[in-house]
DNA sequence: CCTGACGGATAGTGAAACTATCTATAAATG
DNA sequence: CATTTATAGATAGTTTCACTATCCGTCAGG
């Protein structure tokens, strides 16, 4: 398959791909001659793998890319990839308010309470921390108090289940890198149906305490 | 309150507030003179919903325009804004896919098995449809038959549950544009936040199927 | 052998979200 | 009251990002 082919297969531009090419997301063809080279069926999965979390997970290059090198590092384990991927995908915060401290401790309690074996320097700790902060500094709760990360304490079980799931339907019999790009791509897909069900349930909620108006 | 004193209040740039006003995201201030202004709270209140729509949500202006639209509209019931603003945050999803019609099927089926009262345009729907056609083209499932939504039946209770709380914790004795406010900001805050718990309950599945390595 | 595809390099585009400058006025300060 | 600073409103410029287009010399296929 030459370039044009991978285009057809994926359904991206040509121009695109040598950008993805250019910028190290994707590993280039072997080459045939000084300006030819096949691709094959790992540069569609890595393509479809880009554009998955490009136009679902709405990353930036610079994530996609760090995301990859996670899947790439033969050297960890798949759990360890699947960690590395997920700390790529979180936003970045800002920890520096007042609050953040006080935050961060009352997340640590939540995991503990919850039996949810985290890293230490997982990023989605401070993810967590950072809504409790704007939470606090946008009026729920005492002023001056953080939000405590028990309001949250009810979506866990259901989460936790939802999340089992996910990870039991991991096929066992295939290579790392498929499982990695398996999983990776059902946490983000994952992730988008769960906050569309949970606006879903927002609006339900609404509509039984406010009411339809006709 | 001048601009510089708005400026101060909230952290935001007085060009970038003169961005906002020329956007039409901020009402101007009551003129004093030609070139004078008086901002009050209801400014400092305004530019800190912005801030939080493009900050913690990652709304874009014109997204932004369209939430504050909804909260401004008197003529909507508390409700209805509420719909409309949760309208205004979903991202646009490409429906043109074959599997798509059968999808917002399942989707509809699950609506009703976990009895959800959901408006039949509601783009909520469609962004939900759309993440069964991901995951089907993705390999999840029987390719051809789209995947069914009830793999997100656990999701249900605990999300219920949730948004209840949240829809339960709007003042009911504040006027109707700071309930609308209020409810934003926590429908934002909290999807967020369900995020980082539901990438928490993956890395712990993760660890107790994969194992620590070491 | 000629037309078109290719790899690789470089430059350009368009959207988005600010950011900076300018002008005429008004406020604040000594 | 003179001067410095701030302001509204208009216009233009900047930065980042994710592509997209063009060019050049090389190569494949009919």
């Amino acid at each position: 398959m030459r370039i044009a082919g991978l285009s057809a297969a994926t359904g991206v531009s040509v121009a695109t791909l040598k950008y993805y090419l250019r910028e190290g997301l994707l590993h280039g063809g072997a080459a045939t001659a000084v300006n030819q080279a096949r691709y094959d069926e790992s540069h569609v999965r890595r393509v479809k793998l880009i554009r998955a979390l490009v136009e679902v997970g709405d990353l930036g290059i610079a994530e996609v890319r760090a995301v990859l090198a996670a899947v790439d590092d033969e050297s960890q384990s798949l759990h360890e990839a699947l960690g590395a991927a997920q700390d790529a995908m979180v936003p970045a915060v800002n920890d520096n308010t007042p609050l953040f401290a006080s935050a961060l401790e009352s997340v640590d309690a939540f995991l503990t309470r919850n039996d949810l074996d985290i890293r230490h320097d997982a990023p989605v700790r401070a993810m967590l921390a950072e809504t409790l902060v704007v939470l606090t500094e946008s009026g729920w709760g005492l002023p001056g108090i953080v939000v405590d990360a028990a309001i949250f304490d009810s979506l866990v079980p259901g989460l936790k289940e939802q999340a089992a799931f996910e990870i039991s339907v991991v096929p066992p019999d295939s290579d790392r890198v498929s499982q990695v790009e398996y999983a990776v791509v059902g946490t983000m897909v994952f992730e988008v149906a769960a906050a569309a069900i949970r606006r879903m349930a927002l609006e339900d909620a609404s509509a039984k305490r406010f009411g339809p108006r006709r």
